[in-house]
RNA sequence: GACCCCAUAGCUCAGCUGGAUAGAGCAUCUGCCUUCUAAGCAGACGGUCACAGGUUCGAGUCCUGUUGGGGUCGCCA
């Protein structure tokens, strides 16, 4: 038990005596301007106690240096009670945990918990957004895994439907063949160049007739074409408003872009696979091919794993059963038309479309069976879905469908919902070419971080191999630190320029106070720990890092409870601080007195623990020098 | 139009389930390396917590409304 449950444990027995209270306090860390370890707020006792709020406190602290061993005095200023722990307790919690290489950690479980995250499409190269959702969800299972907790990594890839089609089709067309040995591009570059080559050449096909079809003509053979068109540009004369003049502009567009002779190739190139024609698999499996070996590469520099892969061209027919199964139960309904629906407005949502009318599945008829399917391999208890929060309102439907399909594991479906990553320029568009590309960021990174490193010239002599792996290692905490750190609910502003940033709260920061441990450690002398235990008393930076150890296991947890690594992030900050701040004040190589040393030494020591395994919680590998 | 999320220092972000005088980093300015790694430490400057009400002994935090920004409401994924 750490110090501040084992307080508040006393606490709770002393309301109990004094007020009949059986409650557990609330303890706050007293702010640095008064005297104190620990501050418990009495106002909400004051009922209880018939007394005012200074007169509570004072007979509160003095029960409880009566019945608390741990603490030494205590002070009242007004509702107030700070509390001040006897240092030796201090000492205690050092020497109980400074070679505890687990320190922080929980106790394994048997709960199961699944994290899908990457879920990338095969048609295009990873990008900054990518980013922020790779590191998260490698974070998070490092997390569940810190917990205690039985973890696996899924990814669910999108490897088929039209986007996949329109690169197939572009490189069968205008690729002469081209390979990713042959140009010396990465495979998913390569196939993500034709994804845009089959976008300018739609554009160019299909832009005279999008003009005309704008200014009012269009004709085309299908009536039924014609006559979504006939309405929509109806439509479009009578409207007034901007917003709405521009949607139906769009529906225009993409209603003539879609009877372009490209996109009508692209279709009919999409029913042949999905009847399995020999040829088009082919293509498709050799590109695909392509891009997985270009993202193999790009997750190991990231420093990301997997321990199942999904494809959605094996699950996007799954679900279906499970139509069935809620029509049968009455939780889905039939239309006319033979789509199936759900009604949800009873939670505040709308009615959902689970399967279209020609028996085919949408997007989360897919979703229905994959979570059936994740449940039937894994029997995970919880199941985390990290994906963008403009999905959320999808999980939400997701989720309220499961349970009332009265699946057990449903209440253990959680949605890690982020936001997106800004750039200066605002959002990131593939169209006007602002996204920022994963591998060309992950490169300026190492580069910035080898300059820095030479420049200041401290690795000077290591072989070149080792440096290699520090600069990687420094490019990647600096870029995972800065995206962890932010709440992940929230958007994000990433401005290249300063991201690359090595000073302040970063993560360079964060390896260069565990760097100057590591070395401090190397140069101990051997027989350290055989000094007698010292008797000094502690300064006020020694214990303020011993409180800050103390906050780990409880950090671990609540970043847990509340999937957000950035919590991790900011204790490591707190962290590092407190450390320099004894390292500036304090001498440890230095100190004469060899059981300072020696406490001095385990405090370095326990630190060391603490930053390396909290770095590996962002996924990030700590190093011994830089 | 309906619903969801966000708004804290010039900039990027913290602020745990409501608690004392709202905190970091960057930027600007001042100090500290012949001593264990200065990618560091110490200090200064910088705030009507978007606005207006409300609940409370107490509100950046909870509720309502307003404004501004983003997202969703496809038989796209």
């Amino acid at each position: 038990m750490n110090i501040e449950s084992a307080l508040a444990a006393d606490i709770q027995a002393v309301l109990k005596d004094l007020y009949g209270l059986d409650q557990g306090p609330k303890l706050d860390q007293t702010r640095p301007e008064f005297e104190g370890d620990f501050t418990l707020v009495v106002f909400p006792y004051l009922r209880a106690s018939q007394r005012g709020p200074e007169e509570t406190a004072q007979q509160i602290g003095e029960a409880l240096l009566e019945r608390s061993s741990l603490i030494a005095s205590f002070n009242v200023i007004k509702g107030f009670l700070n509390l001040v722990i006897q240092s030796g307790n201090w000492g205690a919690f050092l020497e109980q945990h400074w070679d505890q290489d687990r320190f922080g950690f929980g106790t394994p479980k048997t709960e199961k918990v699944m994290v899908e995250y990457a879920s990338p499409n095969t048609n295009k190269p990873l990008h900054l957004g990518h980013m922020r959702n790779n590191f998260l969800g490698y974070s998070l299972a490092q997390l569940f895994k810190a917990g205690g907790y039985d973890v696996v990594m899924a990814n669910l890839i999108n490897d088929r439907g039209i986007h996949i089609c329109k690169s197939m089709l572009a490189w069968q067309r205008f690729g002469n063949g081209e390979t990713p040995e042959s140009s010396g591009l990465k495979g998913d570059h390569l196939v993500g160049k034709y994804y845009v080559v089959f976008e300018n050449a739609l554009r160019e096909q299909s832009g005279p007739a999008i003009e005309a079809a704008l200014q009012g003509q269009f004709q085309h053979e299908n009536q039924v074409v014609q006559t979504r068109y006939n309405q929509a540009w109806t439509k479009l004369q009578e409207a007034k408003e901007e917003k709405q003049i521009a949607k139906i502009k769009d529906d225009i567009k993409e209603l003539v872009r879609n009877q372009s002779e490209l996109m009508l190739a692209c279709q009919s190139m999409l029913r042949d696979w999905e009847a399995g024609d020999a040829e088009t698999l082919a293509l498709w499996k050799t590109m695909n091919g392509w891009v997985y070996e270009g993202f193999d590469s790009t997750w190991k520099r990231m420093g990301v794993s997997f321990d199942k892969f999904y494809y959605e061209s094996d699950t996007y027919t799954l679900g279906k059963d499970l139509i069935q199964e809620g029509l049968d139960k009455g939780v889905f309904y039939l239309k006319e038309d033979g789509s199936v629906w759900i009604d949800l407005r009873d939670d505040g949502l709308d009615e959902k479309l689970v399967q279209r009318g020609d028996g085919t599945s949408v997007y989360i008829t897919q979703d229905i069976g994959t979570a059936q399917l994740k449940y039937e391999e894994f029997a995970v208890d919880r199941s985390i879905y990290v994906v963008g929060n403009e999905q959320d309102y999808h999980f939400k439907v997701l989720f309220l469908i499961m349970e009332r399909l009265g699946r057990s594991y449903a209440k253990g479906m959680y949605h890690a919902s982020y936001g997106m990553v800004d750039l200066p320029s605002g959002k990131m568009k593939s169209r006007e070419g602002t996204v920022v590309d994963a591998d060309d960021l992950l490169q300026e990174m190492v580069d910035a971080a080898r300059e820095t490193t030479e420049a200041l010239g401290k690795t000077d002599g290591l072989p070149q191999e080792e440096l290699n792996a520090l600069y990687e290692s420094l490019a990647l905490s600096a870029l995972k630190f800065f995206i962890l750190k932010v709440d992940p609910k929230k958007r994000m502003l990433f401005n290249p320029a300063e991201s690359i940033d090595f000073q302040g709260d970063t993560g360079p920061f964060v390896q260069y106070s565990h760097a100057r441990i590591r070395s401090i450690l190397r140069s101990a002398p051997a027989d350290w720990t055989q000094a007698p235990e010292a008797e000094e008393a502690m300064s006020e930076t020694e214990i303020n890092l011993l409180k800050t150890l103390a906050q780990f296991p409880d950090t671990v947890n609540q970043a847990c409870l509340q999937y957000s690594p950035a919590l991790v992030a900011q204790f490591l900050l707190d962290l590092a601080k407190a450390f320099n701040r004894v390292y500036n004040e304090h001498s440890f190589l230095k100190e004469t007195n060899a059981s300072l040393m020696k406490r001095r030494l385990k405090m370095a020591s326990m630190t060391a623990h603490a930053l390396r395994n909290a770095l590996n919680l962002l996924g990030i590998q700590a190093v011994e020098r830089m």
